[in-house]
DNA sequence: TGTACATCAGTGAACGCGCGTTCACTGATGTAC
DNA sequence: TGTACATCAGTGAACGCGCGTTCACTGATGTAC
């Protein structure tokens, strides 16, 4: 970062200052004027990158749901290499473990990434769009920089690999992505910000155990 | 509503007013000043009847979440009376669908229902707690005015009963209302608020098929 | 039944606050010749 | 290599806004005698 009076990437400088105000605060730590005076630069700099507050907003949720993808990616790399359906399930629940400890160790970032469009801000998702290179379901944030990291694409590369390697049927793989990413974000979502806010601990590991075992079979 | 000097019941005026802001706006739109706008009543009357800002939000919420409850407690009551183990099962699942329609049709009153804390003001809840009055694993709002109308509450009386007329093993039970709960709850945030807001609706109906499913098998 | 008085439940004005955004500006950079 | 100049990326001051909260107040109500 050098210190002339063109800052020379002020752009990733400002998302990485909201990135560390998430943390603590989540998505309504991400003000404007607070990033800007972290970033030590003047309040309105930010509109020569952003041409809003809910524009900077939506590139630090970007960023804070990749981080989810990207620890997701670790975990599942983490898995031992057994037979192929006992390795497939195994890479399956990583994942889901690694989203609930995501939530659970960084919920100012876990709230954020969900925060990324505020009502009245919708993310459009044209059903119709022709583009080749657009897959049938996107329903991922367009500025996410690293696409390998796209939790959704993670989940149902899971799930496509259970199906490969024989470990579930065919017919069950249509919808599966919904049930495994709601009963997951579902859980985070109650022990983050939710009515299980307070659970003890030893209540918490029971949930993920539940939830998990419960999808598996369910699956 | 008299309408004298002395509103006679500003306390409930307030909460209705709040829960109508609600409706459109989420919690944010439960402004201290835009309540007691709607409530015809200077901007301070409040402080009467709540401490502060964040007060009369829990008490919103808490309407908001009773709300909730009335319609899950609703669809059960519709549910035929078929044999005791089919019956239970549909049971369920009609909860599970009212959670579901709540969430889509009154997305502003679902997000206050979980919106009651906001991080600052935890909703404690003490384990160690010896009032005989207090059940083992209290969750819910202490204001809902309604007990029975608790969504909590409504889920583990399902989840009993499923136990009760042999339709699940008893050693499924304890923590089998971590799993729906959250699946539920999950694909509810998902389409309410995050990044499966612009589903198509046959994507939606298929997701909550697929959830409702996969928690049955799996439990 | 009438009156004095304490208490309750409202009012109206004002406070300071941080916010997003806009404006006219200026210093730094890159390019054409 | 040097210079003129357009463009880019910052600055500093100011804007209006609605917010939660506090203050001194006053009209309405209920109670004791």
């Amino acid at each position: 970062m050098n210190r002339t009076y063109h800052h020379g990437n002020l752009r990733a400088a400002l998302v990485e200052a909201g990135v560390a105000l998430a943390r603590d605060g989540g998505p309504s730590a991400v003000v404007l004027r607070a990033v800007s005076r972290r970033a030590e630069v003047s309040h309105n700099a930010a509109y020569r990158h952003f041409t809003s507050h809910g524009d900077l907003l939506a590139a630090v949720a970007s960023s804070c749901m990749e981080r989810l993808g990207q620890l997701m990616i670790s975990r599942t790399a983490a898995v031992g290499p057994d037979d192929p359906v006992p390795r497939a399930w195994a890479r399956l629940e990583a994942i889901g473990l690694a989203y609930l400890d995501f939530a659970r160790t960084e919920p100012g970032w876990f709230r954020t990434a969900f925060a990324g469009a505020a009502p009245g801000t919708p993310k459009r998702v044209d059903p119709h769009v022709t583009d080749p290179h657009v897959t049938d379901r996107q329903v991922t944030d367009p500025h996410v920089t690293d696409p390998g990291a796209d939790p959704y694409a993670l989940l149902a590369a899971r799930l496509d690999e259970l199906v490969d390697v024989g470990a579930i049927p065919a017919d069950r793989r249509p919808g599966a992505e919904y049930a495994a990413w709601s009963a997951v974000h579902g859980l985070s979502s109650l022990l983050v910000d939710g009515p299980l806010r307070d659970l003890p601990d030893a209540e918490v590991r029971l949930a993920a155990r539940t939830v998990l075992a419960v999808i598996s079979r369910g699956l």
